[in-house]
RNA sequence: GCCGGGGUGACAGAGCGGCCAUGUGGCGGACUGCAGAUCCGCAUACAGGAGUUCAAAUCUCCUCCCCGGCCCCA
């Protein structure tokens, strides 16, 4: 099947057509380095990570480039604040996010440029602008016209006419017209700067991605993503500069991922409502965060409260067991299905849903239900090794993709691989219970030793006995659950 | 004000013309020594009003409410 994409452009779900057949070039907006990420970073990551990673499932060769806005007035203002070096600041705040990402699993992009190092193509793309007419100078800096654009507002639907109502011009500024933008500012006393035809100055914020997007992807890039709020008008001004620059069009699928709430509101730096990705993942597994993420549209805005978490990590173990437990099978299994209708529909169905455009949410309820008939063939004993295989290579396929899934280890002690010598000193052993430690479960034997007494205590209906161990070995975060196959213990 | 996106069962969140979403929670049942896991079943769901249609949560119009953008922002 072949996939859809919903383009801003048109508002729109169309099909999936790369400038180049069986290639993508895909740019998504970055972040403005001057703070540690937050949830609502991780989101928009997060989306763009299974963006990119169902594009090359496709077969797709994928070029996924992700700036850094490591030039701007707030970095400028933070760092003044901490007595430190703008470009000190912004590459902390780099290596931070690159932390906090790659604890996150998400994929890295294959380049990430900075403003600080792109700074030449922006000249020349401003230089260019000046010379075709779109743009000008002004005391040091440098003007996009506005009223030369030919197609304004085409992405955020925003009429020309209507903006100028509620702009003003900002004193300092030099504009002709209250809506130009700045592609290059004069530098203020006392600022970070790089020299240029028009003077000491730096780069606006827009220009850096046209001018990223034509080093690294080319004159037309295939998608461009970015969080909703970019739309107005950050996207609207790339467009603008892009097109008048190269005489091709810019973008062929905009793609915009909602905003992560927090309790309806929006997430973000200036209104102090967020959580930091650090501080979330001491409480959280990271998986928990990305199927948080991705058990939700990656267009709506998804609000965050409370229990969230806790209901989602919930909701995972569901799918988590039945791996587990599906992986176990594949050697202690004994029935006669291979799954294979299960599997297939199941494959067929999560590509469809992934096709239009990228459903995860939609993708997930069908492993749930790939899942629940797996684990009902499996406890009327008619699933066989076989079909435990075929149901753990989808579920395989699956993680490639979302990534939730841990391989966490489960172990089954069962009647055919206990041994007579393990079986015999199971039997006899006198060991006390209460002098259990967290040094001797340490060792495997160990714990296979216990789960057996307990066993041997169950035979003989010392029940009493039997729920002391599972309590003991609880303590040490050691869950034994008794199961048709035999007692499966895993570490918490 | 202008431009977008929404209002779905206890809750979270899909679907967008006819058929079961899915998950969490609740209740009942199966299995089990117990626990857990798992399976089965149950619950006045589609903001309100009018219309189109054989058929509407899904299309059209109106009303009400929420969120985002319009300075920076994923």
């Amino acid at each position: 099947m072949a996939l859809i994409i919903h383009n801003t452009l048109t508002r729109n779900k169309q099909p999936f057509e790369p400038l180049i057949k069986g290639k993508v070039g895909i740019y998504v907006c970055g972040v403005t380095v001057y703070d540690h990420s937050h949830l609502g970073h991780a989101k928009s990551a997060i989306n763009f990570d299974l963006i990119v990673r169902y594009l090359r499932y496709k077969g797709y060769d994928v070029t996924h480039i992700t700036n850094f806005t490591d030039v701007d007035d707030k970095i400028i203002a933070r760092a003044n604040e901490m007595g430190i070096e703008p470009l000190e600041l912004s590459r902390t705040m780099i290596e931070k996010y690159h932390k906090d990402m790659s604890s996150l699993k998400v994929k890295r992009a294959d380049v990430y440029p900075k403003a600080s190092e792109t700074i030449p193509d922006m000249i020349s793309m401003v230089s260019g602008l000046i010379e075709r007419g779109y743009a000008y100078e002004s005391n040091g800096s440098v003007y996009f016209s506005v009223s030369k654009a030919k197609e304004y507002g085409k992405l955020s639907g925003q009429s020309l006419d209507q903006m100028v109502a509620g702009a003003r011009i900002e004193p300092g500024e030099d504009k002709r017209d209250p809506m130009d933008f700045a592609l290059w500012k004069a530098a203020k006393p006392g600022e970070v700067f790089w020299e240029s035809p028009w003077g000491k100055g730096r780069p606006g914020w827009h220009i850096e991605c046209s001018a990223m997007c034509l080093k690294h992807i080319g004159k037309t890039v295939d998608i461009h993503g970015g969080g909703t709020d970019l739309v107005f008008p950050h996207h609207e001004n790339e467009i603008l500069q892009s097109e008048a620059y190269n005489d091709a069009p810019y973008v062929r699928y905009w793609m915009h991922n909602g905003m992560l709430t927090i309790d309806s509101e929006k997430m973000s730096k200036s209104l102090k409502n967020f959580f930091s990705i650090e501080d979330i993942l001491k409480k959280y597994a990271p998986e928990v965060l990305r199927f948080f993420i991705l058990n939700a549209s990656y267009r709506a805005p998804l609000d965050y409260d409370e229990g969230s978490l806790d209901e989602t990590k919930k909701a995972l173990e569901k799918l988590q067991n039945s791996y587990g437990s599906m992986k176990n099978a594949i050697s202690l299994a004994s029935g006669t299905d291979d799954a294979k209708a299960l599997t297939e529909k199941a494959m067929t169905d999560f590509e469809a849903r992934m096709d239009d455009d990228f459903s995860s949410r939609e993708a997930i309820a069908v492993m749930y239900d790939l899942t629940r008939e797996a684990n009902r063939l499996h406890s009327d004993g008619r699933l066989s090794k076989q079909g435990a295989e075929n149901v753990v290579a989808v579920l395989d396929k699956f993680n490639d993709l979302f990534d939730v899934l841990t391989d966490r280890k489960t172990n089954v002690v069962k009647e055919d691989n206990v041994s007579a010598s393990e079986q015999v000193s199971a039997e006899v052993s006198g060991e006390n219970l209460d002098d259990v430690s967290a040094d001797e479960l340490a060792d495997e034997g160990r714990i296979r030793f216990w789960v057996l007494r307990r066993e041997t205590a169950r035979k003989t209906k010392d029940f009493a006995y039997a729920d002391r161990i599972r309590n003991k070995l609880a303590e040490f975060g050691i869950d034994i659950q008794d199961s048709k196959e035999g007692a499966v213990w895993k570490r918490k």
